[in-house]
DNA sequence: CATGAATGAGTCTTCATTCAT
DNA sequence: AATGAATGAAGACTCATTCAT
């Protein structure tokens, strides 16, 4: 009769679902975290659970696949604007650590672990990745060609480094290291890479 | 009779349960490792795998241990050589990637994981983290009194923007990017950061 | 609005339920079957599936009362025939294999088991089976007086004998001895019987 | 150390585990009994059944392998001793009821029921059944070399013939059909088939 | 000391039944 | 009346840890 609402309905429901997971998952750990913990947190039954996910596993798909979009949203956001990366880098940092953030930073070291497992899992994750590059990349490029950036720099490799260092500040962040000195070292450190470059 | 042979022995016995079970661990994750696992991988009885450790948590324990040595080991390696940097940088690159990096890798990122929700093992790494900063910083530091690299750079922010690239590449690695690609990075990366400070 | 009509409705509805509960509890057994398989292979939804039967156990009823009723309809049709029994018995063997009749052999035996276990309907099965007896006696009666049959032959005997072998084939079947033997030994063991006591 | 004290130990408890799986089973059917039910009448740990047996399908084998070679033992019996049938077959009845019979019976249907759907179980089933058939095809044919039986029976349908009265009547039995009935149709009706051949 | 059999608490998943719409 | 989404009790199976031998 109504399929809209319906499917709307059905789109909360799983999203509440997630969102649930997503909490109890960076709260326990995957492998500790139990589905009634995650039916409770979404304030729903445990056979819902099972209505809108097959099993525990597509629960962590499901959220993987949203830490790898979040991810990509990120850092396309940075790397697309127009102003110089200079101001738009340090409004970035700004963003970079968002309420949710540090839950999905939780689970995004978790993914990454269970990717070097998980062959699924780790292609989803590789396929962003790429996509991630293509982003960064198209942005060199374009500078390159505005002369912002000297010609002939390895974009593919910069790219690559800038995404690289990106996660290897969340890591720090993970480890509790302070967040002022976060902001300095992706402050001072993208802008000693773009000064070499540019 | 002999402690010290029987010292020595129990050494070797808590060596080979330890490879062994970053051998499981890497394989199957560290919760879904079996205890049966880890003692059939060790060739020892599950029995005595509770006479050297006290329950799984410390065999992880010990893992983390030693794959934070590890760590700091490869980044203390890189940094104290005397060569200037670029070279050093290369050779460092090719021993990036030792046979048994691949296990440690997929742990470590399960550590940081599991860190992130345990504060004695965040501590370890923290601690571990700032010594390996010092051993940058120290680096960086006389390179600036010997006027390779600029008065005023802020050196802790340099160091932590080498550590995070180099952990972002360990990620890389585990997503399945290219060695070609990951050296380039290295290589790329830290030649810029270098430019731009000198 | 119409009674009849509406009673009719639900006469063939109840049937398409029988019948689709026959089909899937022979393909998964009773319990293995879910309300779910039972529903959409009568191409009805779950909720009607309970108006007409009051639960799992009912629908069990019901198809144990058809059962038993095929059965006895089929050995009244083999014992009631006015032809002598040789022929009938032939021709007999052929609609024993009916289309159908492997699934309900199949759940059949589901029932003699549970049968074992459940009073209730051991008693129906119970009763039932005394009818058939009572038919096949009488078959056998008559034609002692008409002087086919030996004076003084326990009839009931003879008649539980019939029915059980009977059965026993039905095993066989379920157990894929080939037809071919089932049926031979079904026309030389009936015939030995009948001129045993002929 | 001592193998043979552990395996006739292990064969004890294993013994005792098929001896509680029959029991239960027979009591509440395979899929109602709970292995904690098992577990109990075994007096075992849920824990070392599961050492002993992979999985509940494994225990119900166990079961079906104990209750098939029970059933050729019965008819073996039967169908080897050098005294004439009659006698014999009365002997037979007697044991035919012995104290664990009821146990073996009602989930002797069980297994047929479940090996309509199961391939393996039917083929250790039917293969068991071949063997039986040879056994008392070979009784049948040394009385036919003897003269006690007519050239030119078809020995193999006669064999099936009493395998499958002897079934039937175990149907008979479970039904709750009286043990005087039960014995006077087995006595009458082999007396029959073998004046009939004789 | 060494072993590995034994335990049983803990967890995922299923499914009969209900009931709001 | 008809639907099928929702519930949650129930049950198979696992595995860290212990301890008798």
């Amino acid at each position: 009769m109504c399929p809209k609402v319906s499917t709307q309905y059905k789109i909360d429901v799983k999203e509440k679902i997630v969102n649930a997971a997503l909490m109890t998952f960076s709260k326990y750990g995957y492998d500790r975290t139990r589905m009634d913990d995650v039916a409770e947190a979404a304030k729903v039954s445990k056979g819902r659970l099972y209505l809108y996910f097959k099993n525990k596993e597509e629960l962590f798909y499901a959220i993987s696949e949203r830490n790898i979009a979040e991810l990509k949203q990120q850092l396309s956001t940075l790397f697309t604007g127009k102003e110089n990366l200079k101001s738009s880098s340090e409004n970035f940092y700004e963003n970079f650590r968002s309420n949710n953030t540090t839950d999905l930073e939780k689970v995004f070291f978790e993914i990454i672990a269970e990717s070097s497992r998980n062959l699924k899992l780790r292609k989803m994750l590789y396929e962003q990745r790429i996509k991630i590059f293509d982003v960064v990349i198209e942005y060199l490029n374009s500078q390159m060609q505005r002369g912002l950036i000297k010609k002939g720099t390895n974009t593919k490799a910069i790219a690559s480094g800038l995404v690289s260092l990106y996660n290897g500040l969340s890591l720090s962040r993970v480890l509790g290291i302070s967040e002022t000195l976060n902001k300095q070292t992706w402050l001072d450190t993208v802008r000693a890479i773009f000064n070499a470059i540019s």
